[in-house]
DNA sequence: ACCAGGTGCTTCGAATCCGAAGCAATAACG
DNA sequence: CGTTATTGCTTCGGATTCGAAGCACCTGGT
């Protein structure tokens, strides 16, 4: 548990400020950047990126979900748009008839190739012409750190997990 | 202008990737703690943060939108959220009369304090926890550049700004 | 002083988002 | 096997979000 009377020293509030804006504006003119070349969101964009990435192309709902830091409905939500798009596919998992898999289409591997120069370019003017090599070195390894902290900790209320009381 | 053919190395991939999921990660963690210790989302945690740390204690309308990188529409309705549970004023601006000034209350005060110690053990678990001293100063510096580079950046489709055509 | 254009904010409509509740399939346990 | 959680996903309702359009004020050029 942390100290509760902890304070933040200036250096400490700068990397959290710095943090949180950075990705806000970067979200930003991505969003946009996609929303032009491809008319995807960039939740959408995540989605057609993990599923293009993934050796079948497919993925259950929850693990798409988790891995883009979503809600379930939000997903469901997403993935019907993309369906309708004719970018995804949707069918009961083979193993487990409860579980959706969605897979990529021919379609849905051609917008993320449209967009995706598009994407790097924005990347390559916003986030990284102000770096160094070693700058970018640096920050894939603080920040991978963060993340692996973070997916591991538990989410904090499943933690003590209250056995049902009644 | 980026090169268009360029790609990213795993190194580019893996700092930006971390980037969105440690912001995403954080972002969701860091929203629960505000909402269930005072009622606030964290874009009006922000806002009352922005307020609080203003010499003044107020803030102009877009000022506080451009800030927290959000859209006016959607700070006019967070602002009017905020101010119907008493936690800021909203006035003219004395110098503009179509400027809208708003103010923290001390009510706001008081949530700000409430909340602000869960805020800061979240970030400590969740963001410090796994960084040595070291680790912090390189993220605020890198990461300050970074924020530095894009709020000077033309915000892209201002460049042209395409006079009126017609 | 006028007026054309710019600026600051709000309103409006439509899209997106989430959590809670619901439903169906699976697992766990005797 | 039967009964009781658990898991995976969707549906539902309500809140939040944004961009476009609208309105009022301000500014520069004449």
């Amino acid at each position: 548990m942390a100290n509760p009377s902890r304070s933040f020293d200036p250096t400490e509030l700068g990397a959290y400020f710095a943090l949180i804006e950075v990705s806000s504006l970067l979200r930003h003119t991505v969003e946009q950047q996609l929303q032009e070349a491809g008319g995807l969101s960039y939740v959408q964009f995540q989605l057609l990126a993990r599923l293009g990435d993934s050796p079948e192309g497919s993925n259950r709902m929850t693990d798409l979900a988790d891995g883009v830091v979503y809600s379930r409905s939000g997903l469901t939500y997403q993935a019907q748009s993309l369906e309708q798009r004719g970018l995804v596919t949707r069918a009961p998992s083979p193993d487990d008839e409860r579980g959706t898999t969605v897979t990529i289409t021919e379609q849905g591997r051609d917008t993320l190739a449209k967009v995706f120069p598009g994407h790097i370019a924005v990347l390559d003017e916003l986030l990284f012409e102000p770096l160094a090599r070693g700058d970018v070195e640096v920050l894939a390894d603080v920040l991978g750190r963060i993340r692996d902290h973070m997916r591991s900790a538990p989410p904090r209320s499943a933690a003590p997990r209250r056995r049902k009381t009644r």
